[in-house]
DNA sequence: CCATCTTTGTGCACGCGTTCACAAAGACAT
DNA sequence: ATGTCTTTGTGAACGCGTGCACAAAGATGG
């Protein structure tokens, strides 16, 4: 029991488990739209609700931040939004540059979702000279051999990559060669990066893939087939 | 309103776990590509490196499909595309919807590894009167009024959804109440929907965060910044 | 046919994440 | 103050996922 309560939860060590971390974010933006609607407190059920998770798990996951509500109220949202914002990291300027300026990059390079949160696209880059200089969301397309001048000059740490799956492992190790210690995927490739590099992956064909798995569920719950119905000629063995 | 549950109804599905149903998807692109090759066999150590897993993990993935491979030689290539393809569903023809033809839609409307994988782009549609009739990765993009018509003349069970966030939810409504049961969502925000509909989102803001979180902290690990510095004069209580 | 070698399939243990359930902490009214 | 009421913070149990390590299975060669 925790009567005796002798040492702090350790508020500062960065235990904080990765689940934890990836909903940080989702938490944030609830509470970012609580404070445009000037709502000054939340309690953990409400703003569970709001981001769609389990009112003991958000409190959980808020106790690895530190004890920031009040028991009987809730959370301050404010302070909220200031502590989580901090921990992510959100309080500083993250350069970003992306690379591979088709649909998707400048889909990315359009997205609002950037610039409020601390991230600023340093530059939009491609290995099409045809783009070179031209204006997607108000930026200059500049040449792909441009990526090092531009990663040591604007301290750019973070990469995103929406270039077609082959060239993404080559755009990879150049980021990586220049300084780049964070790169977010979007091309259909396993990249290997070394030690010290982070990767999250994007992928809109597995996540359609899975949903068709489940689909296929639903669809066959009644119409019970046999897994090992008809199979192709081949056959190991 | 439907509470927003948050579903996680375990891993009752076939007997397949979730995570194994995530990765699923990963193996078949690394066989397809074996496959293109004329690779005849592979040991699940070499397709676990192409894949980015663990062959341990990966053997245990497949048992869960069944005994499909050869002990002494791998798994048959062709055979094992065959399977996995099967088990996700892959081997019908999955018409899709994408709602809201901004950069991000035509960059789905536009991604190849649709056709490829057994998805079928439906309908493009958009609340945007001035984009009717326009042709976007060849399709027409056609007024959101006739999604109803499109989501059952078609059979559509699966819809994306990429919309500015407050189009989000009723874009969903309209979805799930025209029967579509499975949703890919692009929006920034929390969906809600009735049981036995599936959500998957994709969030390049959270994603970048949890990178940002990771970065700070590479950072601060030598660099020891003052993270307890001051706090905005907001405290709880 | 037997020995050897390769690679699968899996039992098992461990660690992480989730959820329950409740005591502790504080607000608020009297 | 004291009691009541609300809500947090967390101990504990449980379940899922992961990875090790090895026996079983089959190929291959003599």
């Amino acid at each position: 029991m925790a009567t005796g309560r002798s040492h702090r939860p350790a508020t500062r060590s960065r235990g904080i488990p990765e689940a934890t971390v990836a909903r940080l974010p989702l938490y944030l933006r609830a509470l970012t739209a609580l404070s445009e609607r000037s709502v000054p407190t939340v309690s953990s059920e409400e703003l569970a609700a709001a981001a769609g998770v389990n009112s003991a798990k958000l409190r959980k996951d808020f106790s690895y931040l530190g004890s920031y509500g009040t028991r009987g109220v809730g959370y301050d949202v404010e302070y909220l939004v200031y502590q989580i914002s901090r921990e992510l990291g959100l309080t500083q300027d993250w350069p970003v540059v992306i690379v591979g300026i088709g649909n998707l990059g400048a889909a990315l390079a359009n997205y609002g979702g950037f610039a409020s949160r601390g991230f600023r696209v340093a530059a939009l880059l491609d290995a099409d000279t045809a783009l070179a200089g031209k204006l997607v969301a108000g930026l200059p397309v500049r040449h792909i051999d441009e990526l090092e001048t531009i990663v040591a000059d604007s301290q750019v740490s973070i990469g995103v990559i929406a270039t077609p799956a082959g060239a993404a492992q080559e755009v990879t190790d150049r980021l990586v060669a220049a300084g780049v210690t964070s790169i977010l995927n979007f091309a259909p490739t396993v990249l290997s990066v070394p030690d010290g590099v982070d990767v999250r992956k994007v992928d809109l064909s597995i996540e359609l893939q899975i949903l068709a798995f489940h689909e296929q569920r639903k669809a066959g719950d009644e119409d019970r087939q046999e897994p090992d119905g008809d199979v192709p000629a081949v056959m190991p063995a």
